[in-house]
DNA sequence: ACTCTGCGTAGAGGA
């Protein structure tokens, strides 16, 4: 059945000022059709009309199409929009009179009249959403221009036709009025959960193509079959629904809404160009020119024809830096002045500052400290300028380069979560899995020895006894299977295993995760396995019969030992290799075969992805047309691609066998039914003690939000869980806290190499007594006590750091460089952001990592010192909801291989009881370390803290 | 009581 499109995107938005969202994330039949009231809107008779003319550049100079997608919003209506067209026309009024103005084309694709006649084109009368669009684009074009425009023309691809329309004032009334009721439904229906009512035209809604979803939020919000005045047709479209479904929908509506809510207090300034404190935008550039040292505003890209401009920092004139209280003449470049939030590949809106004019949109290429590089699909053009000046205006204008955040995935949420209570098979399987909480069905004991991912399972050396269990389940789940990957115990290359095992069933395979890194990481594990040197691939195409098979599994386990062999089967019919020669010549096949590894396609913005992926992304391969990209789909049984991605075109009407979603423990449930619903069956790869789904709204999260699919089918049905138990990252002491704090001593060490490793110095260097203590290597984990010290955090209203803490990280990082080992081993993390920064300047040396614990979640090194910040004279009145959160400690505790160095007040953290357990622990071992004034060379501190203090 | 990643904009049909 083919996969409806998201719900109603229609491309002029509304965009409430006061933070609705935007038109398209809900539906009901009352929104459905731009104008409430028909009568009010009509195109302009026939006999009046007056008569427009495209005039094309070498027609006249100054008659052409000035541009072509031209961004239009306009915060003043609360609308925005892309026009196809802009065009400068002649228009002749009856006497003789020619006027030049410009005005908006919109293209329609369809028939406006084509043979066979309909009422519309027999009246010569362009549909009336057309001339709603082209009306509102007119709106958007007059603030865009800022001159009066009050007329556009639709055209018709299919019949070649051109229809000029001029605005009437009445007409535009009707349309913001209509706009200003849909705002008010949208508000009101997330605020209080109530949806208008429907339209109860069994005419109109019998065809709507949202009668599915229309008819569903009806019933779930206390609808009947009689509010609904669709007869028996609305009880045919929710029959299958439960009063549990009813609820379930209901409720994760309503976190939506919250969650949407939230989000929105923080959208974005262009909306809102009066309120111009400039610290409520989170993360944008807020003045910057063209770079002019080169010749050209901007450099083109041959390979995807998009246009580069390059934007520096504007200098400020002396006077005004006066004006402003800065001391330079320049913004300082320093580290204060570069946004950490914005990175390469973010999709970016360029506004000009003082006239509060967007003008463009695309995504940052390049980011230093002194310049970004923004790409754009095609030339800056601003909509004032005319051509003589353009390149000039250009340079002369101060621009804003904000982050583009468009809330597409609520609406993606929503659409998931409606697609969930569908009629559809495939729907009411999920349904029963994810609402229902139905027992995940697995083949039972019998194994078949014929199963060639089987074979493979048991030939592969190097996995150890959770890892085959693991593969196992997986394999033989009908329904479901949740692992369990504890850190670092080896989940990526499980499921590489995993992978591979169910290509030689023949399966198709979805990989799928929030984050682009999750995937590509898993990627080029793939990659990796299958171009390294010491396996040779025999591909048996064509195998008749399950004894050969098994003949040849055989075979591969007595060759010699450094050949680890893998089987690679597709299809089952016809002949074997008999001879020796045959043999040989499907060596030299498989040679070849192998450098070509596993076929895998990336779904994905080719910024975005890792580069050394790249190249399986689509737009990298060999396609030169849609149908080369059909079979490219139709071929390859791995795909990969972000849950959000999900719903890109490409992957329209693609079903899979299974889908992989790694890291599911860190997805809200909307989001990770998107690509469930493209499979038969998934595996929910994550671990619930590590942290939860981001959730922002306080209230979402506590009722329910933070709960992944991943914890609630855990929860639910322990026995679909298979544990990786057997790590190896951390050595034993590390590992003994967070089995201590977390894990119930469940996590045990892979061998008892790892369990011993140590920290290796190139010969301790001479310092002082309370920094070679900390540096033992004897001690795994050390606890450096700052309360004999005035530690304290500084509070400013929305941050917390510790200046006293960085000083302390970095003395003992400097340290730990001096004694040999490499700065890409260090890594430093605490769970303020602040504090990160503030460790950053007192570091000051890049290959030494630096991060949040939260982005830290995934990774691991050598040496990790931690930094707690928390710490006040009067503990009581410090709480923290980050350092509360068990799921945070525990990334933390988790990072490092051989050492953990944690620094903080012992007597703050003990306020958690998860943390003055932690405290314990590591005094059992007696390895805390007061630190007192004379320790740390106080004076010389004082500085450090001043220049530390200066920076924010 | 401060943790932050993703995602592109479609458009026709019908009474």
């Amino acid at each position: 059945m083919p996969r409806t499109k998201k719900i109603n995107r229609s491309r002029s938005v509304l965009t409430d000022p006061e933070g609705a969202e935007s038109l398209d994330s809900r539906c009901h039949s009352k929104t459905r059709d731009s104008p409430r009231n028909p009568k009010k809107l009509q195109a302009e008779p026939k006999s009046k009309k007056p008569r427009f003319a495209v005039l094309t550049a070498h027609q006249h100079p100054n008659r052409e199409v000035i541009d072509i997608e031209e961004m239009a919003w306009a915060p003043k209506y609360g609308l925005k929009g892309m026009i196809d067209a802009s065009v400068r026309v002649k228009v002749e009024s009856g006497r003789n009179k020619a006027d030049e103005k410009i005005v908006p084309l919109e293209f329609k694709t369809g028939k406006f009249s084509n043979g066979q006649a309909s009422i519309w084109s027999l009246l010569k009368i362009a549909s009336m959403e057309h001339v709603a669009q082209v009306i509102l684009y007119t709106l958007l074009m007059s603030e865009r221009y800022l001159k009066h425009i009050d007329s556009g023309l639709l055209y018709y691809l299919q019949s070649d036709q051109t229809r000029g329309i001029t605005v009437q004032r009445s007409d535009v009334v009707g349309l913001i009025m209509r706009r200003n009721d849909l705002a008010n439904d949208i508000l009101k229906a997330s605020r209080t959960q109530q949806l208008p009512p429907m339209l109860q035209s069994l005419n109109m809604c019998r065809s709507c193509r949202h009668l599915d979803v229309c008819t569903i939020y009806h019933k779930v919000h206390g609808g009947s079959k009689e509010s609904s005045g669709l007869g028996d047709l609305f009880d045919s479209h929710v029959h299958h629904l439960t009063t549990a479904h009813y609820v379930f929908l209901r409720r994760w509506d309503q976190l939506i809404d919250l969650e949407a809510k939230e989000t929105q207090l923080v959208k974005n300034r262009i909306w809102r160009p009066h309120n111009l404190k400039s610290d409520d935008s989170t993360s944008c550039f807020s003045s910057v020119v063209l770079d002019t040292s080169d010749r050209v505003p901007y450099q083109k890209s041959l390979k995807d024809n998009r246009f580069i401009y390059r934007f520096v920092h504007k200098k400020i004139p002396l006077h005004d830096a006066h004006a402003s209280g800065g001391e330079s003449s320049s913004f300082p470049s320093s580290a204060e002045d570069f946004d950490y939030t914005l990175k390469s590949g973010d999709y970016v809106i360029i506004s000009t500052k003082f006239g509060h004019q967007t003008v463009a949109s695309g995504f940052i290429t390049d980011i230093s400290q002194s310049y970004v590089s923004v790409s754009f699909p095609k030339r800056l053009r601003l909509p004032s300028s005319n051509s003589s000046s353009e390149a000039h205006d250009l340079f002369r204008e101060v621009w804003q380069i904000d982050k583009d955040e468009f809330m597409t995935s609520f609406s993606v949420m929503r659409f998931n979560l409606v697609q969930l209570f569908l009629q559809s098979e495939q729907s009411s399987h999920l349904r029963k899995m994810i609402v229902d909480l139905e027992a995940p069905r697995f083949d039972s004991g019998c194994i078949f020895s014929q199963d060639p991912a089987l074979s493979y399972i048991w030939s592969v050396k190097n996995l150890n006894g959770d890892q085959r269990r693991a593969i196992l389940k997986i394999l033989t789940a009908k329904d479901y299977a949740l692992i369990l990957g504890m850190p670092g115990t080896g989940k990526t290359s499980t499921l590489v295993h995993a992978v591979k095992a169910m290509l030689m069933r023949g399966a198709s395979i979805l990989l799928t995760s929030y984050t682009n890194s999750a995937i590509d990481n898993l990627l080029i594990k793939l990659k990796a396995q299958v171009t390294s040197y010491h396996f040779y691939y025999f591909l048996i195409e064509n195998v008749s019969c399950p004894l050969y098979l098994m003949y040849f599994a055989n075979l591969a386990v007595s060759l010699p030992r450094t050949f680890s062999l893998e089987l690679w089967i597709i299809g089952y019919n016809c002949s074997i290799f008999v001879s020796q020669s045959h043999y040989y010549s499907c060596c030299t096949l498989l040679k070849k075969k192998r450098l070509q590894g596993i076929d895998f396609l990336r779904i994905g913005r080719q910024e975005v992805v890792h580069e050394e992926v790249r190249a399986n992304c689509v737009l990298a391969m060999d396609v030169h047309s849609v149908e080369d990209i059909k079979l490219r789909l139709e071929q390859v049984k791995v795909v990969a691609v972000t849950c959000l991605g999900i719903s890109s075109p490409l992957l329209a009407n693609k079903k899979f066998d299974v889908c992989i979603m790694d890291e599911a423990g860190q997805i809200t449930l909307p989001i990770a039914l998107g690509p469930l619903m493209f499979a038969s069956k998934f595996v929910l790869v994550g671990d619930h003690y590590q942290l939860p789904p981001l959730v922002q709204s306080i209230e979402a999260r506590e009722n329910g939000m933070g709960m992944s699919l991943f914890c609630r089918l855990s929860e639910a049905h322990p026995q679909a869980i298979s544990a990786l138990q057997s790590q190896y990252r951390m050595c034993q002491d590390i590992m003994e806290l967070s089995n201590a704090l977390i894990y119930g001593d469940r996590l045990r060490c892979g061998s008892s190499e790892i369990a011993n490793a140590r920290l290796e110095f190139s010969g301790l260097q001479s310092c002082s007594s309370w920094l070679k203590e900390v540096l033992n290597p004897g001690r795994p984990v050390v606890f450096i006590n700052t309360d004999m010290l005035p530690a304290y955090e500084a509070k400013d209203s929305k941050t917390v750091n510790n200046p006293i803490e960085a000083y302390i990280v970095a003395e003992v990082t400097k340290e730990l460089l001096n004694n040999g080992i490499v700065g890409d081993d260090i890594g430093i993390i605490t769970p303020y952001n602040s504090q990160a920064n503030l460790i950053r300047t007192a570091v000051n040396i890049t290959s030494v990592e630096i991060h949040t614990i939260d982005k830290y979640q995934g990774r691991d090194k050598e040496c990790i010192l931690v930094s707690f910040v928390r710490s006040s004279e009067n503990p009581r009145n410090c709480t923290s909801s980050l350092l509360g959160d068990w799921h945070r400690i525990n990334v933390a505790l988790t990072r490092a291989k051989k050492k953990l160095i944690l620094v903080g007040s012992c007597k703050t953290l003990s306020k958690v009881p998860l943390l003055k357990l932690l405290v314990e622990k590591v005094e059992e071992k007696s390895s805390i370390f007061s630190v007192s004034k004379i320790d740390i060379n106080y004076k010389e501190h004082k500085g450090e803290l001043k220049r530390c203090s200066h920076i924010r």
